[in-house]
Order: C-alpha cells, then structure tokens, then sequence
DNA sequence: GAGTGGTCTAGACCACTTC
DNA sequence: AAGTGGTCTAGACCACTCT
C-alpha cells in the first residue's frame, strides 16, 4: 500500500472511531510528517483526500480540523462516490440482484446515442432492455447502449447478471468514471406495467455515460428508478 | 494566478476549443514540463485536476490521452460541480430567482436536526420555510434549519434574496462544501399547492447539509423541486 | 513575528505498458 | 529495454492567520 493511502487510512480510522473527534483539530502536518517518518507533500496529499471525502477541513495559518459531522453522516461518508454498476451498487447486505431482459439486439447508434458515445454515424451498438430486481422486486429499467466493438462476445447470460462483471472481469477492460445526470418524471404506462407502480407515480431518472480507461465511452444508459429504490449522493467541495 | 491552474487552464482551453480533439493523446508530461517551463509535479497536479473533472484519462505506461467526449458533454461538464446555493445554481442567463417567505422563526432543533447538524439538546436555530421561484415560475419548496449563532443577523429581507450572499459577502464566512442526497417522492397537498403542481406530481427532494471552513455545519436543508426545474449531475472517477 | 498550510522544485526511484 | 505516468523526498519560498 501507498505511503499518503496509510497516512490516509489511519487518520480516517481514527475519525471513524472516534478518536479524533468532531472539531478536533488534527496535529500540524509538519507534526505528521515526523511522525509517519515522511515528507511534507506526502502528508498534504493523504489529508487531501480527507478533505475531498467530505471528513476534514483546513484553514491555512490556523490548521486542519474535523469536520462537525453527526455519526451518522460519517457512515454515509464513507459509502459514496463509489463508481460500481446497478449490481455492485445495490448488493449490499444479503440483496439478490436479478434481472429480466426485455430486449438484445444490435442496431445501429441513432443520433442520441451517437452524440453521447461520440460515435461515428453508421456505428453498431448493443441495444439492451432490462428490469433489474432487487430481492425479486422490481427496482429499476435500464436502456444502454454499448459500441459493438467495446463488448466483444456480450451475450445474454451477461444481461441476466453483471455487464460490469464481463466487462471488467472477463474482457479485462478498466472502467474509469461515469458522468451521471439526474432528472425525475412520471411514470408512462410501459415503466408502470414493468415496475410494478401506478402510471403517473414518481419515478427517478438516471442518465449515465460510462468510460473506460482508454477514454472511449462504453455505454450510455438511462436507468428509471422506482421513487422506493433511488438515492443518489455527493459531495461538493471548494 | 497559481502555475498548475495557469496549465490547467491552458490544456482545458485547447481541448474545449478542439485544439486536442476527442480521444488525442497529449504531450507527455515530460514534454509538458519543458513546454511550461516547471516541475513534474505541477503538471502531475494541474493534469489530475482535468482527471478529476472527466476531460482527460491518463495511463501509465502508456500516456495521456482526451476523453472520447461528444461536444455537448464537453460544455456539460465545465458546469457542474459548483458549490452555489439556489439563487446562484439558477440566474444563469437572465434567469430572476425570488422567493417568498413562508416561515421565519427560531425554535429549539428537533431531533433530526439536531442529528444533521451535530448540536447539542436544547441548541436553537432558525427554521426557514420558502417557496423559490424562477422567473416568477415556482421551482421549488426549501425548508433549512441553521444555527443562530453560525448566523448572526439573519433577517427576513435576506430571506427574500440569497442567504448565501449574506452569509458570504456580508458575514465574511467561508462556504466549504456541501453534502448532498437526492430522492424522488409524490407530492403532498401542501407541496402541491406552493408549487403549483397536482397531488401525486413527481417531486425531487435534495438533502443538504452545507459545512463552513470552520468545519461546522450552517444549516441542513431540504428542497423539493418540481420536476421540470429539477436536474443534478456528477463525475465519479476511480 | 511566529507559525500554519500552499506551492514549487529537481531529482530519485517505482510500477506499468509497449516494443 | 525503453519509455510512460506514479510516488516520494528534502527543502525553499509564499500566503494567510493569529497574536
């Protein structure tokens, strides 16, 4: 493990237990770096990520304090931000994530799609239709669209689980960030009848591109959540 | 202005201008070092910041290259992720944000915000009850809670306005960051009515608690939007 | 003025990719 | 083997806060 991760861990841990406590002020990092035996930059860079993970503050000329968080925001703290797909995202605990596919087929990219994969006019992409289920209640539809040639050998035993899992784990491709809008409408009578609520209900609307490390995008998706499976969180910072 | 944003801002500039287009790969940071006359590790920084806003990828070993990015998402991304409160997040173009002021009182916190914003039993705070409105369209109901001695002054004419700007401009604090939780749910009659919507609209719900750079929580917030005045994106990098 | 965190350097060495 | 980005150092100097 990286030296600024340990430092990092450490002192969240110390956060997360308590022994550093809200509005505590931490030792001077001139301090830290005696005491992790390290440099200046590499103190600064493991309380950076404290700071970005919403846990800690710093004023320069005064120090570096812990925020003022309830413990129970501390908790939610440190679940978020995570880049996982629908599976990984809502397997916590004892959940059974399952899934329905409705469609899979290849067509080519229509002009939304090719806009927001940045794809060549005449491209072929996996057109995939899915009622994801959490405990086998319906939770969510999801349309994506992914390039052909991103996916090579997709088949529909991958639909019925986890793309994310053929795609990272057999494909041995990296998945480096998602950009995700988030909008809310009423429920038409398609997302009623699949997700098992009245037309008109509330329903959450998750609008995703996907990237790999390669910088390609992999898949533009639009997930529509059921009011009673969807939240979504974040942190801003300055 | 600091040398790393200097070579941020620069990079950023050649690729919204599609001087690097999509998918380019850049100078390596070698060359950058050279071409901007510094150190690694500053443009080590002023790249990551263009990681961490999803313009770039970098792979070790292999380079650094431009995000396969259509033109739409490139304008969408240079917006988000501010830290602006209600009025702020939408006056952009010739946008008029008002409110009208539905409560205004202090009370001792109850036990949610009590819990929210860390206090202590018996700590009192400001309850504000308001109904914003953009361009004379009501967009969104905002309950918040903040601590009276975090803002001392508060009065119903800044109410009517931006607390931010009072908060900021006049009472000289620092906003640091704010955590956010997004939720959909129907609306009541109440909301119904100050939004001008049916029953059982759609209705997107924004928790929000926002932290000063003295690590204290000022206030905790909940809004309810309208659906057609409601979005919320962000970047999740690994 | 003393002390905090912030920026920047010049260079060593490491981890990974590609040839 | 060569070349990429990643980590880390030891220290200089800067910007800001508090007294």
């Amino acid at each position: 493990m990286k030296k600024y991760e340990e430092i990092y861990t450490d002192i969240k841990n110390k956060i997360v237990s308590g022994e550093y406590t809200a509005t505590e002020q931490l030792p001077f990092e001139k301090d830290l770096c005696d005491a992790y035996n390290t440099s200046k930059m590499t103190v600064k860079r493991a309380l950076d990520l404290l700071v970005d993970e919403g846990l800690i503050i710093k004023r320069r000329g005064s120090g570096t304090f812990v925020k003022d968080l309830s413990q129970k925001e501390i908790e939610r703290i440190t679940q978020i931000n995570q880049l996982n797909g629908f599976t990984a995202a809502h397997s916590k605990g004892d959940n059974k994530v399952t899934s329905k596919v409705l469609a899979f087929d290849v067509r080519q990219a229509d002009e939304t799609v090719m806009d927001k994969l940045n794809l060549k006019p005449g491209s072929f992409v996996y057109n995939i239709y899915r009622v994801r289920y959490i405990n086998d209640k319906p939770a969510a539809l999801e349309k994506a669209a992914m390039p052909i040639e991103s996916v090579p050998g997709l088949e529909k035993k991958h639909l019925e689980n986890s793309i994310y899992h053929y795609v990272k784990k057999e494909l041995g491709l990296n998945i480096q960030s998602a950009h995700r809008l988030f909008t809310v409408k009423k429920a038409d009578d398609e997302e009623a009848r699949y997700l098992n609520v009245d037309r008109n209900d509330p329903i959450a609307v998750t609008e995703q591109i996907t990237y790999l490390d390669t910088g390609h995008a992999i898949e533009y998706g639009v997930t529509k959540s059921r009011a009673d499976s969807f939240a979504a969180e974040t942190i801003i910072s300055n």
